[in-house]
DNA sequence: TTTAACTAGTTGTTTAACTAACTATATGCC
DNA sequence: GGCATATAGTTAGTTAAACAACTAGTTAAA
C-alpha cells in the first residue's frame, strides 16, 4: 500500500537533496574563506578519524557511506596533503589502517566550529522540535534504503 | 544567538545528506534494472523540461540548483542520447532553448512512476504529518542558504 | 557610436561517485 | 596441503560538480 505523500511537483527536491547540497556548498565556501584547503568530502573522512583514529579503509566506507574506490581516492588525496597516513595492519596484511597526522588533529576544533556555525545558519527560524522530527525522518529514510 | 541543536555526533548525516544520497542511489538502481540508460542528474533535467519544454539553459540552472557548466555538460550528454535538442533563441541569440525529443517525452510516465515508488519505499513507516514537517524544514534550510 | 558592463553559454582543470575488473591476502572445506 | 570462496584494497573509464577563464551577444551610458 503506497503512501503517495508526494505530488509530482514536490518530488524533485526530496530526491535531489537540495537542502543538503546547499548546506555542503555553504560549508565549503566557509572553509575556502577561512583559508582551509580542504574539500567537504575530505573533511567528512577526517570527521570519522577524529572520532576514532587508525580505522581501516573499509570502516571508513561504512562510516561515510561511500564505496571502496571513493575511499581509496580520498585517502590518496589526504595523504598528498599530509593529513593522514596509511599503515598496513600487522594482524591482517590486506588492511590499511588510516592514521591522522598531527596537522590533521589541529584542524578538528576549527572545522567543527565552522560546521556548527553553518548548521545554525541553515536552521535559523526552525523550531527545535521540528528539527528533531526532521532528523528522525531522515534517519528512517536512510535505514529503509541503505 | 546560535541554536546549537546539533551535537557533534549528529552533525555529519545532516551535512552530507546521507538520506537523499540513499534515495538517489536506489532510484538509479531502479532505472538500471528497468533498462533505462539514464543518470539521475540527466533525469532531473528532463523532469523540469516535462513541466515546461523549451526553457533556456539558465532557467534549467535555476530549476535544478546547478551552475552553468554543469548544465552545459548535462545537455551535451542528453543531446548525445538524442533526448533533447538545443535551439538557439530568435529573440536573444545568446540563449539556447532546450527541447525534448519525442523519445524523451515517452520516458516521463515510466520514470515518474519509478521515482514515486522509490519515495514510497524510502518513507515506509513514516507518519504523513512527520513527512510534511520534514519537507517544510528542508525547504526553510534551502531558503536560508540558497 | 562606441565603449563599458552585463548576460548566456562553453571550455579546461581538479575532485569525486559509480561500475567493473583486477591483485593480494585470509578463511574454510575436502 | 590445496582449492574455492570471501575480503581489503587498487586501477581504469565514464559521468558529474565546482571554479576560473573564456567567447559571443545584448544593453546602456558617455
Amino acid at each position: 500500500m503506497p503512501n503517495n505523500h508526494f505530488k509530482r511537483g514536490e518530488l524533485y527536491s526530496f530526491i535531489t537533496g537540495k537542502a543538503s547540497t546547499a548546506i555542503a556548498r555553504r560549508l565549503q565556501k566557509k572553509f575556502n574563506n577561512a583559508g582551509l584547503n580542504l574539500t567537504i568530502e575530505q573533511w567528512s573522512v577526517l570527521y570519522h578519524l577524529w572520532k576514532q583514529d587508525g580505522i581501516s579503509q573499509q570502516e571508513l566506507c561504512n562510516a561515510t557511506f561511500r564505496d571502496k574506490p571513493s575511499i581509496t581516492r580520498l585517502v590518496d588525496n589526504l595523504e598528498k596533503l599530509k593529513l593522514v597516513k596509511r599503515v598496513s595492519s600487522k594482524e591482517d596484511r590486506r588492511m590499511n589502517l588510516v592514521y591522522l597526522s598531527p596537522e590533521a588533529k589541529k584542524l578538528q576544533d576549527r572545522t567543527m566550529e565552522i560546521a556548527e556555525e553553518t548548521l545554525n545558519e541553515a536552521l535559523i527560524s526552525v523550531p527545535a522540535d521540528q528539527i528533531d522530527i526532521c532528523k528522525q525522518v531522515l534517519q528512517i529514510v536512510y535505514d529503509n534504503l541503505k
